[in-house]
DNA sequence: GCGACATAGATGCAATAGCATGTACCTGCT
DNA sequence: AGCAGGTACATGCTATTGCATCTATGTCGC
């Protein structure tokens, strides 16, 4: 009886060196940012994400539909991260006058602060996990290979 | 009233590029991988990685905390996961003999035949949505830049 | 051998993610 | 106008994750 996992790979060690590197790197970074935003007694990057866009935004407004496509958040994940910021006072939301299916996800002043503390604590902890270890000609190298993989095709 | 998103950030744009590139690509291959494993009827990635460990272990066996640090998987995910693999009869769990604390996780022929079979799809997957979009020398020079994100230090 | 502390693993509970579906509104066709 | 289908968002339910803690055993110093 053969065995599949001792068949030749079609796949070239290059890339799955690449793809369990890429894998490993985004788990470590992430949890290495992730707990020091944990440690500032902050809340987790995603809802940094959205208050970002919002903060970019013009009016500091935006469809959910429109931050769904910025972030990557699934439809009914952002539906409730939303939910959460609007709790805590981070984001309101208003009906849309155009659209009547539509909903503003605004952006409060308690956003915006919160939405800088983060970046305060988040830029840090990027300089540290991600800057330290890469001069700036490899940061570019690694930005535009990475690109390669989510570029169209 | 200043606001401090717009103070210029201490962290250089090729950083935050690769740090963006590298979580969005992370984001976007994995969901491609994992969308074509479900669409093969097959479980996700997480119990490949675990059935992998444990077909390439000695005896097809392993303690529950060398899988824990081959895989990044925390100790408690862990823990739930081997239950799930051995309710579909893929591991089996065993006493360890000399550390009365200690588990054997042990793969069975199923958990081997599924490894092999996620492999068929996982491999034909990582080609198509990485390997297709770099070539060799750009894959080891991505890999090389992603191990210096998680070398020491 | 006993107590203090470390390690291996499991587990109750709360929070979040995923899936399927529901509701409301829009658009285009007839 | 009326209907067919599509888009925007919400939500009930289940599965998984994260956290804190628990149990059991091991190790070390005395």
């Amino acid at each position: 009886m053969s065995d599949l996992t001792d068949l030749p790979s079609p796949v070239p060690p290059s890339v799955t060196a690449a793809w369990i590197g890429l894998m490993r790197a985004q788990r470590i970074v992430l949890a290495a940012i992730e707990a020091d935003l944990k440690a500032a007694g902050l809340p987790p990057l995603g809802w940094y994400d959205v208050l970002l866009e919002l903060a970019r935004a013009t009016e500091g407004r935006l469809r959910p539909f429109e931050i769904e496509k910025r972030t990557l958040l699934t439809q009914y994940n952002l539906s409730r991260l939303i939910d959460r910021l609007e709790g805590k006072g981070l984001v309101q939301k208003a009906l849309s006058g155009e659209d009547g299916r539509g909903r503003w996800v605004v952006i409060t002043q308690d956003g915006r602060a919160m939405q800088a503390r983060m970046w305060a604590v988040y830029s840090r902890a990027l300089s540290d996990h991600v800057g330290r270890k890469l001069d700036e000609s490899s940061a570019d190298a690694l930005a535009s290979l990475l690109a390669k993989l989510t570029d169209g095709g």
